[in-house]
DNA sequence: TGAATGGCCGTCC
DNA sequence: CGGACGGCCATTC
């Protein structure tokens, strides 16, 4: 029996195991030129986003998005402590908890996260949890380089451009842009 | 120096 | 299950 999407499963993916509603949040971070969209579900982050678009009609806020838009900005701050609900597998988790302990302003290359966690040889798997990465900013992603230089791929916003950004505002030593 | 090539591994379909 | 697909890497020519 061929399964189809229905409306009714568009629904439940909208809502958590207890029926609870995800709430949205979306603000522009000026600094990125790109709203960061937050996705919230029972006091937990389970999505962050980075588009061009707002998500509904005016910007709404919430705590941990100040506080995401704000470590971002200035660098003060720490998000350490916010609650996330990912729904990854169990090396991407690890990948994700490895990366939430990278100070602001330090890079790290997809190889030696690899080396870090055990498995050298995984280093593409290492590329593959960062590109799939639920929530960036909070998971800062954006700190893992290729070993071979310059500053790799972005999945998020206006890809490698944002990564840049990102990486410039946290005064990481970076390859300036044509080399 | 730079392009090409194999190898590698977690996930998704 | 089996195969394809990456934000890679080290080696080679």
């Amino acid at each position: 029996m061929e399964r189809i999407s229905t409306e009714e499963d568009r629904v439940r993916e909208s809502l958590g195991a207890t029926g609870e509603a995800l709430d949205l949040y979306s603000k522009f971070s000026r600094e990125l030129g790109l709203y960061v969209q937050l996705e919230v579900l029972g006091g937990r982050v389970r999505r962050v986003r980075l588009a061009r678009k707002r998500l509904g009609r005016e910007e709404t806020s919430h705590p941990y998005l100040t506080r995401i838009l704000e470590k971002v900005k200035t660098g003060e701050g720490d998000l350490s402590d916010i609650p996330l609900d990912l729904d990854v597998g169990p090396f991407e988790r690890q990948v994700l908890a490895f990366l939430r302990t990278l100070p602001r302003g330090s890079t790290v290359t997809y190889g030696e996260i690899a080396r870090l966690l055990g498995r050298p040889k995984a280093t593409r798997a290492v590329g593959n949890a960062c590109a799939r990465n639920p929530v960036p900013l909070i998971v800062p992603c954006h700190r893992v380089v290729p070993a071979a230089g310059g500053i790799g791929a972005y999945s998020g916003g206006d890809g490698p451009v944002t990564k840049r950004k990102l990486l410039e505002l946290e005064g990481a030593d970076v390859p300036p842009e044509g080399s």
